[in-house]
DNA sequence: CTGAAAGCGCTTACAG
DNA sequence: CTGAAAGCGCTTACAG
């Protein structure tokens, strides 16, 4: 069924296509019964301008592309939701992606991808968290000549707009508390650096505390899930290596969860075997306080973030050049009982 | 920054644009030293074709429009991964839309609003999950002229796919189980039926076991969450709900949650009040088995709608008609221990 | 195997 | 205030 077009809104109307197009487009010099009579002929039969003509003609777009690691995590479902009810009111179009793995080839292959669908979509701007930022993909980045905003732990070397918080920070804040509360055999459930940048990252601030408490770190505490190939699952994944190495070990005072999935898995670990250990969380969830869990955390508001995201796309889409590249976010310890044991 | 269009590329490689064109969609009738030297030249320039003229011209499309209540819950957000996952493979944009609410006014306007967004970006389909769907908004999609794909409840009367699961029938099994065990006092944690209509058919499927069992309804058994008009937020609705009218009643013999989110609010509240209820829950959702809370669920497998999506989207884009234009699916009764008292 | 021309559905100076 | 014409960046018969 073919669509009418602007053709045959002119021919009903017996105006020419330039006079619908201006009404279209609210353009004040139109006679008023023109205007009234064309508007008529748009409603009744329903006339809806096509967007992709009207881009190609403008050589301007009305979509952000919005590239995330996946959906299911709660941090990026809320970043989501926020930019998405602006978007809605704004007529701007969500393009969605998501990489949806943990193995940094596959990711980059897809991010590859997305940035070249992206391309060829000729989005008006760009919103990117990726685990992995490379040179390659800000060259990638640049070649598209859109304004793009990179969520996430901050790049150095970057020409973009950034909104970061601090991966390092958000570590030693979490590592400090447990250092002064005294603890000092403390377990860490991660993922090996090779496999996500991120946790190199945390690791620095885990050690920064260290260093302040003159404590050192025992390689025999860091409980590294990627040796358990068992699945995408961040949380199945813990709970596996929690079950394994954590739950029995005698050692263990407390441990710093450096994920919030991963909490997840050593929760279920820890519940099962009934062992009470204080813990805490690099990352809040929403599912902590609906099970009332009582977790301790340090937490980046992805709220927050997602309003922020809302606003930079806002005044980059009407071609603002704005003065500050980065936001930089205050993480937060949040205490709520888990720090001294879990309960279940 | 201009992005350089398919006439560069011509003029730099010494051929018309049409030549230019088929070496980009892999015609064959092009001189083999021809389509090379073109190909270099699309190479060291990054030249991207734009799927936008290439739409325009072609009268087709290659985005879906997706439109779901939310993003948050997993049912939906599981089925966007599956989606996507086949979408990005297949050079597929995903046009994103939520409504995110639990407003019927709000959510009508927003989906309105969506379908004309769809529209003008001419996408070639469309998926939709509509709480609340109605004979005007199958006209308005009708308008769209595009292969739409309906999940969630059966529709009678429509034109178009529909992947479905009897609400009616999830309930029914539910309650069945209950009353099985010799549950009477039953209470039901829902919302208003004319909150969403969701909930009628839930209550007919209780009904329906009920009247299997001889037994009657007891209103003072059904808890509406919508009398609280706390909070969007269906998880802590549920809470305040179940804290209020549930926890202290020692009435209650058990209770059917009639949302997954519901669900995690009452655990909440039981567990404050460490009240070991038999419950079980309309819906599964993953965090259950993440922290091995034991929930019984009557289940729907949002995997294997993902699938079915991603099926019907392939083939329906490519043009066919399909033969069945319903896929229901049946519900699963998943024992998991809650139905004979929640342990937290 | 290749190019000129028309067309996809809009917008936008330019005349009038 | 309005229309004819060119252009946005592609595709596709139609000739050759």
């Amino acid at each position: 069924m073919k669509k009418i077009s602007i053709n045959e809104i002119a021919k009903e109307a017996g105006v020419s296509k330039s006079t619908v197009s201006r009404v279209i487009n609210n353009h004040p010099n139109v006679n008023d019964i023109t205007r009234r009579n064309v508007l008529e002929v748009i409603e009744r039969l329903h006339y809806k301008p096509s967007d992709i003509a009207r881009n190609l003609s403008k050589s301007m777009s009305n979509d952000v592309a919005v590239s995330l690691p996946n959906i299911k995590n709660p941090f990026f479902s809320t970043i989501i939701t926020e930019v998405m009810a602006d978007a809605i009111a704004s007529d701007m179009n969500i393009l969605l992606y998501t990489t949806d793995s943990l193995n940094e080839d596959v990711v980059k292959k897809k991010e590859q991808k997305i940035i070249e669908m992206a391309n060829k979509k000729r989005a008006g701007a760009m919103l990117l968290y990726s685990s992995w930022y490379t040179k390659e993909m800000e060259e990638e980045l640049k070649k598209l000549g859109i304004p793009v905003i990179l969520i996430g732990k901050r790049v150095v070397d970057t020409d973009f707009y950034q909104i970061v918080y601090s991966e390092e920070k958000m570590a030693y804040l979490g590592m400090k508390y447990l250092l002064k509360q005294g603890y000092r055999k403390i377990g860490f459930i991660k993922w090996h650096e090779s496999e996500d940048w991120r946790y190199s990252h945390r690791m620095q601030g885990v050690q920064r505390a260290m260093d302040e408490y003159g404590v050192t770190l025992d390689k025999d505490l860091l409980f590294n899930c990627g040796d358990y190939k068992i699945s995408d699952d961040h949380a199945k994944a813990a709970y596996v290596t929690a079950k394994r190495e954590i739950v029995d070990n005698e050692e263990v005072e407390a441990v710093f969860a450096l994920t919030n999935t991963a909490t997840l898995g050593l929760i279920k670990a820890l519940k099962e075997a009934d062992r009470k250990l204080p813990i805490i969380s690099f990352d809040d969830a929403q599912i902590f306080e609906d099970l009332d869990l009582g977790v301790t955390c340090i937490e980046r508001s992805s709220e927050v973030i997602g309003e922020l995201c809302v606003e930079l796309l806002a005044r980059v889409f009407r071609g603002e050049q704005l003065e500050e590249k980065v936001v930089e976010f205050e993480p937060q310890l949040v205490l709520r009982g888990s720090e001294k044991g879990i309960k279940f």
